[in-house]
RNA sequence: GCGGGAAUAACUCAGCGGUAGAGUGCAACCUUGCCAAGGUUGAAGUCGCGAGUUCAAAUCUCGUUUCCCGCUCCA
């Protein structure tokens, strides 16, 4: 097995052990692609979130926060096409495996003669092995086409092959809908299928009437924070006085019904993220889509270890949103590859012009200067902050041998560390403890998170806050009774100094203002 | 969604029809006194879950759940 395997199976092997990431309801059995953030999960997740929080509003003065509800109008994303986008029912071929959309397949009458047809001869037998195992129909080959098969009563088959062996229609939407309100949809539908007013309709007729009934109480999880912040942004505008160019920015919870669930944390259901949308005149977008790309770089490099596993990527025009007028991937040399982090997209006026038409409202910003009206453009820098935490313990992971035993140590920035500060006894006697104890109420009390820790030998717990990123470790010892010292050490190259006992709250303090 | 692999203690894994194991870790104590030191003792497992075959299943078969790898898909 590849290096690059090995690190994420030790990876998440450390994450459960260590308390950072467990799977999801693990006792029941798992829930797919949910995972929960331990103790130290949690707080790295925090201290990354705040870290971006800082960095993007309250350091800056023309970028203010927002802190929108989950749940939001449905019409919100009817507007924003999340809706429409992603109801096509899709259909699988259960012969050449293509899935396809039903309603753009071949037509083809119920009963009428078919030709299946296939890149090849072998694939032509394949297929033909397979219909007559799973359907129990014996085709007639011959060369690359199958002739015997009727066409279904759906009315359509597979665009690719023609067979009419296909799986049901199924509706993709990435939205996890639920319904608002006390009354279960369901008491409708079931009140219909009693009265009969459902009867005698086809499939497709059925599915539009359940969502006729279903429709007035339903509801969607958001897939992306950013349309609370065009929804908002007159109410932003106006409440704060902004003027343009500004930003909002928010940080939370998506969802998204992924087709495909992958790498850990790195796909999941349920994620979090950390989106600014930066409001500005049309003209000057493309200029602060630079500025942005680079700032954002700048971000996600400063607690970086290796520097050199991020990079940009420019979308091609062929894989531009349809919304998109450019776009960069920051991207993180993943165990598996290049894979994206954030998203640093130029929006145009699309959002804010489709949430004006759907909503009847005035989106757009009157410059007292020039005395223009306009729809702002938007930039948008939208980072996964569940990424962010996978991408940095992935980027922390080393490993070194120490005197033939593998030392195993999370170089995580110390900003970013769970926790900053372990105080240790060297030993529990002489009052070494209580020393140690009165330390860590010390930082405690400034609000530094720091653990006291005696258990079993100096050198075990060491290693022990190595291994989950504690950068700095205070050990009172023979010496501190004496001279009124003890030592600090430093996790990434296991020096120690001396400092004095009174000093040594500060000297975290500063280490950690670096 | 398709194909392949895996699931046994908190972690890493052995066992592969006949009494559930090791190392690490964890807890307590003794000893020690700066980089996973030594000793004693201890707790810990529905062998992922559910069926089936069998006198007997962790082990064989089927289903299922979860994870991993590769495709496919992905405003």
């Amino acid at each position: 097995m590849s290096e690059t395997g090995d690190l994420m199976q030790k990876m998440v092997s450390l994450c459960k052990r260590r308390g950072f990431v467990f799977q999801s309801s693990e006792i029941y059995g798992g829930l797919k692609s949910a995972y929960d953030y331990g103790p130290l999960g949690a707080e790295l997740k925090r201290n990354l979130m705040n870290e971006w929080w800082r960095d993007m509003v309250q350091g800056r003065e023309n970028v203010v926060g927002l802190d929108a509800s989950i749940i939001m109008h449905p019409r919100v994303w009817e507007a924003s096409g999340h809706l429409s986008g992603f109801s096509d029912p899709l259909v699988d071929c259960k012969v050449c495996k293509e899935r396809f959309r039903a309603d753009k397949a071949p037509l083809a009458e119920s009963g009428s003669a078919l030709v299946l047809a296939f890149a090849d001869k072998g694939q032509a037998k394949v297929a033909e092995e397979l219909i007559e195992k799973q359907f129990g129909q014996k085709l007639t080959r011959d060369g690359k086409e199958l002739r015997g098969a009727l066409a279904g009563d759906r009315g359509y088959v597979c665009p690719v092959c023609a067979s009419p062996f296909l799986s049901e229609e199924r509706q993709f939407n990435l939205m996890f809908r639920s319904s608002i309100g006390p009354v279960d949809p369901l008491g409708a539908v079931a009140a219909a299928l009693e009265e009969g007013r459902l009867a005698g309709l086809s499939g497709r007729e059925l599915r539009a009437a359940i969502e006729d009934l279903t429709k007035p109480s339903a509801v969607y999880l958001r897939p992306e924070t950013a349309q609370a912040m065009f929804v908002q942004f007159a109410n932003v505008q106006q409440s704060m006085a902004m003027k343009v160019p500004f930003g909002i920015a928010q940080m939370g919870k998506s969802f998204r019904n992924e087709i495909t669930v992958e790498h850990f944390i790195f796909r999941s259901c349920e994620f979090e993220q950390m989106e600014m949308e930066f409001f500005c005149e049309p003209g000057t977008d493309d200029e602060w889509m630079e500025y942005w790309r680079h700032e954002r770089m700048g971000f996600w490099k400063r607690y970086a270890n290796n520097p050199d596993k991020f990079r940009f990527r420019a979308h091609e025009k062929s894989e531009l949103a349809h919304y998109a007028k450019g776009c960069y991937d920051i991207e993180y040399l993943y165990p598996w590859g290049w894979g994206e982090l954030e998203g640093i997209a130029n929006r145009t006026d699309y959002d804010l012009g489709k949430h004006a038409k759907h909503s009847g409202q005035k989106l757009e910003y009157f410059d007292p200067f020039t005395q223009k009206k306009f729809v702002p453009y938007v930039i948008e820098p939208a980072a996964g902050a569940t990424r962010g935490l996978l991408v940095y313990l992935l980027d922390a992971y080393h490993e070194e041998v120490v005197d033939g035993e593998t030392r195993v140590c999370l170089r995580l920035h110390p900003r970013l560390a769970p926790i900053k500060a372990a105080v240790l006894p060297l030993v529990k006697k002489d009052g070494m403890t209580d020393v140690a104890r009165k330390i860590v109420d010390d930082l405690l009390r400034r609000g530094i998170a720091a653990k006291y820790d005696e258990q079993q030998t100096i050198g075990k717990r060491y290693r022990r806050h190595d291994e989950i990123g504690t950068p700095f470790c205070i050990t009172v010892d023979g010496e501190t009774s004496a001279t009124s010292t003890v030592t600090i050490r430093d996790r990434d190259t296991m020096a120690q100094r001396r400092v004095s006992v009174d000093g040594a709250v500060d000297e975290i303090e500063a280490l950690l203002r670096k």
